[in-house]
This record gives C-alpha cells, sequence and structure tokens, in this order.
RNA sequence: GUCCCCGUAGCUCAGGUGGAUAGAGCGUUGGAUUCCUAAUCCAAAGGCCACAGGUUCGAAUCCUGUCGGGGACACCA
C-alpha cells in the first residue's frame, strides 16, 4: 500500500476510496499519469441512479487532462486496475467517462458487522483531528427569558457543535454574554421597579422605555428577599452597579434553564463585562496600534439617501476594516470614550482566537451587516501573528411564527412574545429541534404551530422516530419468539436487503460531508431518506410474508434480517444523537 | 445608494461545493390493512431550476448583469 490519506474510520464508502486512489498511483507508477498528479477532486460515491452500480468514481473525467488523453481511454485502464481487485465484481465505463463499480455483495454485508461492532461509534471520524474549534452561539442578551427569535441559531449551533465533535474536532460550546451595554441599565431599573413593588410600592404601569415583562417580578421579590428595604429610597447612582450584576445573574439564570428544555450546555460563558474589567479591550487597541489596524481618523458621512440629522465629524479611533473588504474603517471607541459595541467584541474574539484552532460565531441575520468587520478583525489578528485562525460567521435567517396560517405578532416592548419555554411545552424539544434542522439555516423559514402540534403526520421528526421505534418493536417481538440477531447467515440476504445497507453505509460520507460544510441539517435530511427506505423495506413484508424481518419457519434468514434491522436502528440514533433528538423505543 | 441571504413541481423545501434522465413531503388522482406498529407503503399527474449572457467536455450548482422577496446599512447592542 502507499501512503493513502485514511483519516476516516474504516467504513465501506472509505475503503473503496483508498482502493481507488491505490489504482491511481500505480497507473503513475506505470507513467499513465504524471507522477504528481493530483486526486484531489477524485470522488468515489455511489451513483444517483442505483442501476448504475454499487458506487462511481469520475477520476477519469478528472484526471484526463493532466494525462493528456481523452476521459474514455483513461477510464478503459483505471477499469482495468480496478477489476483486477477481489471485492470488485464489474467495473463499467459510462457516459462521458464515469466508471461504475460493483460490489460483490459479501461487501455490504461485512458493513452490517461494522456497525454492529462500532455501535454509536459508527460514523463518528476522526476528520477533525482533534482540532480546537470555537463555536459560539445563542449568546442572546441577558435582559429576559429567551423567545423563540433565539431558538433556531440556538438548535443550528448546538446541533454544529455536536457534529463537528462527531467528526472529530475537539468543541468548546461559547455563550457571549453581553452584559456591558445601556441595555442592561434598563434592565437593573425595571428590576428596580419591581424590587420596589415587591416592597409594597404602587408602581402603576410600566414607564416607556422599561422592560414590561412579567419575569421581573419574581426577581423583583428575590432582591426584596435579598435586601429588604436597603437600596428602596437610594439614588441610583448607589443601587444601579448592584441592581445590573443582580438581575444579569437571574436573566442568565432563566436562560440556561430555557436553553436545557432544549437539551443545550454550553461549556464558557463569556461575559463582557468581565472582558472590560480586564482590560481586553485596552490590549487590544495597543496591540492593533502597533501592527497599524487602527489608527485615529474621521468617518465620512454616510451616504445613501438618508443622511442623518445630527452628523458632524469627529475624530475616532478607527480600525481598518476596508483592508479586509469592508466599505468603511470602524470605529472602537465612541466618541465619550466608551467601547463601541465592536470595541469589545473584537477584544472578545481575540481572545477566543488564542485559545482555539478554528472559530465559528452563529448569528442572527440581522446582524449580517457587522460580519465583515469582525471577520477583518480576525484576519488582523491572524495576519498580524502569522497564526491564521480560519473563522466562520453562519448567519441563521429568522423563523416567521404562524398559527394556522396567521402570522403571529411578537412584541418585545409590550412584553408579550412567545418564550421558548412556551414553545416546547407546546410540542415538545424533538419537534422544536428537528424541525428547525429540516431548512437550510441561510433560508428563511415559516413555523406554523398548528401544523406542527396538531398534524403530527406531517412531522419529519415522528416519521424518524417511527422508523426506530418498529425496528426496536420488532426486536422485542423477535426476543419474545426465541429469535436473536445474528451475523452468522447474512448470506441469505438479497438485494432489497442489500438495498438497505447501501443507505445505511453512507452515514458516515453524511457524517464527513455535513461536517466540512458545517451544515448540521444535511444530517436531518439524510435520516429521513433512511428512515423512508426502512419504511419502504417494511412494507415489502405486507404483501409477502416471506419478507417481514420475522419469518418464523426459517431462523437463519429471520436472525440475519434481525441483524440488519438492528444496524439501521444503530445508524439512526446515532445521528439523532448528533442533533439532540430522542430516539424512541415505541410510539 | 451600498452590502448580505434567498428565488427549484400548485404549496413547504432538499439537491453531497461542476457530473449521468431534476428529488422528497403536503395537496390532487388511483390503489394496499386476515399486517413484525397503516404515525406506513405503492402508483400516476405535476419543471424553461426567476431571466439574460459568460466560463468548459458538462452548469440548478461558478462569474457578470437584470428582475422579484427578505434583512442590514449609527459612535445602537
Amino acid at each position: 500500500m502507499r501512503k493513502i490519506k485514511m483519516t476516516t474510520n474504516k467504513t465501506l464508502y472509505a475503503a473503496y476510496a483508498a482502493i481507488v486512489e491505490t489504482a491511481l498511483s500505480q497507473l503513475a507508477s506505470d507513467g499513465v499519469l504524471p507522477a504528481d498528479a493530483s486526486f484531489a477532486n477524485v470522488t468515489v460515491e455511489p451513483p444517483r441512479d442505483p442501476s448504475h452500480g454499487d458506487l462511481a468514481t469520475n477520476a477519469a473525467m478528472v484526471l484526463a487532462k493532466q494525462a493528456k488523453t481523452n476521459p474514455r481511454a483513461l477510464a478503459e485502464q483505471i477499469a482495468a486496475k480496478l477489476e483486477a481487485v477481489d471485492s470488485i465484481t464489474g467495473a463499467e465505463i459510462a457516459g462521458p467517462g464515469f466508471i461504475n463499480l460493483r460490489l460483490d455483495p459479501a461487501a455490504w454485508l461485512g458493513e452490517l458487522t461494522a456497525i454492529a461492532d462500532m455501535g454509536g461509534d459508527y460514523g463518528r471520524s476522526v476528520m477533525g483531528e482533534g482540532r480546537r474549534v470555537n463555536v459560539e452561539y445563542v449568546s442572546a442578551n441577558p435582559t429576559g427569558p429567551m423567545h423563540m427569535g433565539h431558538c433556531r441559531g440556538a438548535v443550528v449551533g448546538d446541533a454544529l457543535a455536536s457534529l463537528l465533535e462527531f467528526a472529530g474536532h475537539n468543541v468548546t460550546r461559547e455563550y457571549y454574554i453581553n452584559d456591558a451595554g445601556g441595555q442592561v441599565d434598563v434592565l437593573a431599573r425595571s428590576a428596580h421597579l419591581r424590587y420596589r413593588e415587591a416592597l409594597g410600592e404602587e408602581i402603576g404601569a410600566i414607564p416607556e422605555g422599561l422592560y414590561p415583562g412579567d419575569y421581573l417580578k419574581p426577581v423583583g421579590e428575590a432582591l426584596a428577599q435579598e435586601f429588604g428595604d436597603k437600596h428602596a429610597a437610594e439614588d441610583e447612582a448607589e443601587w444601579l452597579p448592584i441592581f445590573r450584576a443582580e438581575a444579569v445573574t437571574r436573566m442568565m439564570g432563566l436562560i440556561k434553564s430555557d436553553l436545557a428544555l432544549l437539551g443545550i450546555h454550553h461549556d464558557v460563558f463569556s461575559s463582557e463585562a468581565a472582558l472590560h474589567a480586564a482590560g481586553k479591550p485596552d490590549e487590544a487597541e495597543a496591540w492593533l496600534r502597533a501592527n497599524d489596524f487602527v489608527y485615529d481618523g474621521v468617518l465620512e458621512a454616510p451616504k445613501g439617501k438618508a443622511p442623518p440629522e445630527d452628523w458632524e465629524p469627529v475624530e475616532l479611533p478607527l480600525f481598518r476594516s476596508t483592508k479586509f473588504g469592508d466599505d468603511q474603517d470602524r470605529p472602537i471607541k465612541k466618541s465619550n470614550g466608551a467601547w463601541t459595541y465592536f470595541g469589545a467584541d473584537l477584544a472578545y474574539h481575540m481572545q477566543k482566537a488564542s485559545g482555539a484552532d478554528e472559530l465559528i460565531d452563529i448569528w442572527g441575520a440581522d446582524h449580517a451587516g457587522t460580519v465583515k468587520r469582525i471577520k477583518a478583525a480576525v484576519a488582523a489578528l491572524s495576519e498580524g501573528q502569522g497564526k491564521p485562525v480560519p473563522f466562520d460567521v453562519k448567519l441563521v435567517q429568522m423563523v416567521q411564527l404562524m398559527r394556522g396560517g396567521e402570522p403571529v405578532k411578537m412584541s418585545k416592548r409590550s412584553g408579550n412574545f412567545i418564550t421558548i419555554a412556551d414553545m416546547i411545552e407546546e410540542v415538545g424539544k424533538d419537534v422544536v429541534r428537528f424541525t428547525m434542522l429540516t431548512r437550510k439555516p441561510e433560508a428563511q423559514m415559516e413555523f406554523d404551530f398548528a401544523k406542527v402540534v396538531e398534524a403530527s403526520k406531517d412531522n419529519p421528526v415522528f416519521y424518524v422516530q417511527y422508523a426506530h421505534a418498529r425496528i426496536r418493536s420488532t426486536m422485542r417481538k423477535a426476543a419474545d419468539a426465541g429469535f436473536a440477531p445474528s451475523g452468522d447467515a447474512l448470506a441469505q440476504l438479497g438485494e432489497e436487503e442489500i438495498a438497505l445497507i447501501r443507505n445505511a453505509a453512507q452515514f458516515p460520507r453524511i457524517i464527513e460531508a455535513a461536517a466540512k460544510a458545517r451544515e448540521a441539517h444535511r444530517v436531518a435530511f439524510y435520516l429521513y431518506d433512511l428512515a423512508a427506505d426502512l419504511h419502504a423495506f417494511w412494507n415489502l413484508g405486507n404483501d409477502n410474508p416471506q419478507k417481514r424481518f420475522i419469518v418464523e419457519q426459517d431462523k437463519g434468514l429471520t436472525e440475519a434480517r434481525l441483524f440488519l434491522g438492528q444496524a439501521i436502528g444503530q445508524v439512526i440514533r446515532n445521528g439523532l444523537a448528533v442533533l439532540g433528538v430522542e430516539a424512541v423505543e415505541s410510539m
């Protein structure tokens, strides 16, 4: 064997990719291919049309130019090499130069044993090579409970983190607490009002500009309990810092319990206030100035049709984000000397980058405008320190909440919004999570309560869970009848079973492709397809009892099919685990 | 005015980073239930992949432009 980059588990698709690469390497030493030929674009995949065979490779088409020949001629030479491999029973050339491979059925049956052996680790990859990836997600402002607006990003971020972990990365799940801005003052004042209310004061209507939500009542009561009337009549300057900290702590408690309902637990909570207290923004500024990424300058007046009324030129410390493709340099401090959000965020990302090989942020699409500057900041850091830190911002589009086709109105101002807790109570964690993953994150989506709650059969999550439940039920039934899954007589399995194995065997590829693309939703769609295959296979038994899992008279066949069923169930379970959705035993 | 995302079946959406004849669900039409769970399955109908150019052996996919939908364009967070 030559050096083949086997970064994956030794699953079937990976094994045949390696075999193809070996054949190509031989052709390179035979002089058919140039010695330095690059196999980077060679793929070995199942053909879209199963009648074409078990596997197809595009090697001849990709390499024809390098070999200075035409695809079909090259394909013949590659096919000859591949046909010599024991487990390959046929290598045909088709279309513009595809090579379609047919495998000995034993190769597929062997995959079942692999699934059984690896169990919960089937599909796990070492692709990430242990790289430290920091995934920051949720980071909702600590001013109230989580509402639906946060939900999608939370689920997408969490599933992505799990996916990367399963694909061999060393993942840190991080939450950035924006506890330093003006909105925390508003929170503190709102809490103080509720505190006075709890002490028996008549507060009347909540004034404009404060948070009216009822969730602050218990906070006020707790604070009254803790402080008595100590802070009731003080000047604001006295109690504000105390109430800020207290209120933020309590809001984070609320948020964490909401996240727990979704099955989400972060490893690290980073506080913006702590960042400031530690002088991180100053450090960042000093470093950026030293490297000429920050200078004092005057912002241009905004272009476009809406010139601000009170525009006046001011000199501010500016970050050279234009150097990295932004259309304007961005201030890191305000004219009053305070840090801008960006100034702090920049320092925060520098901090994150120092402890990770790669950063991923999950943001709401309403922050799209700030992607360029923060990417610029991380790029500057990489450039300045000679340590490239790949940084990706995933934008998650808004969810339009519907109920029976009508948009659900939400207003933060009135305190009337649908919280995550409400939603989970209504439809359940698994439905929320899976549904959020049935659309690619960068596309807008509708979430219709009426549909998801009432017509439960429209829910892909039930479809997938049902497939798993069916398998488990069959296992129980079979055990009662004295059958146990066994890999001893797998040769009895026919073409229909092997078709099922083909799809199950794709799981490791799907995991790697999804992880590479940072798209957890692919796993959800894959599971749906696999469930469909299982259901279709199952229904063969409706017409023909000989095709059921349990065929009383044939112990060998039954136990082989149970072995198959167990493997499919295992794959579904592993996939659902990545998505954070439960694989139920019965429905 | 600038920037970002989206545009695929009547509707809701996939489409493995350029591959073979374009894929599901819902809805419509017609079928399967003495069944290991019918929350399932089978079949039919339904397409100018928004439009126009370009790149190459080959484009729904990449590049440019136009149109349409959504969002963002403070020293806010």
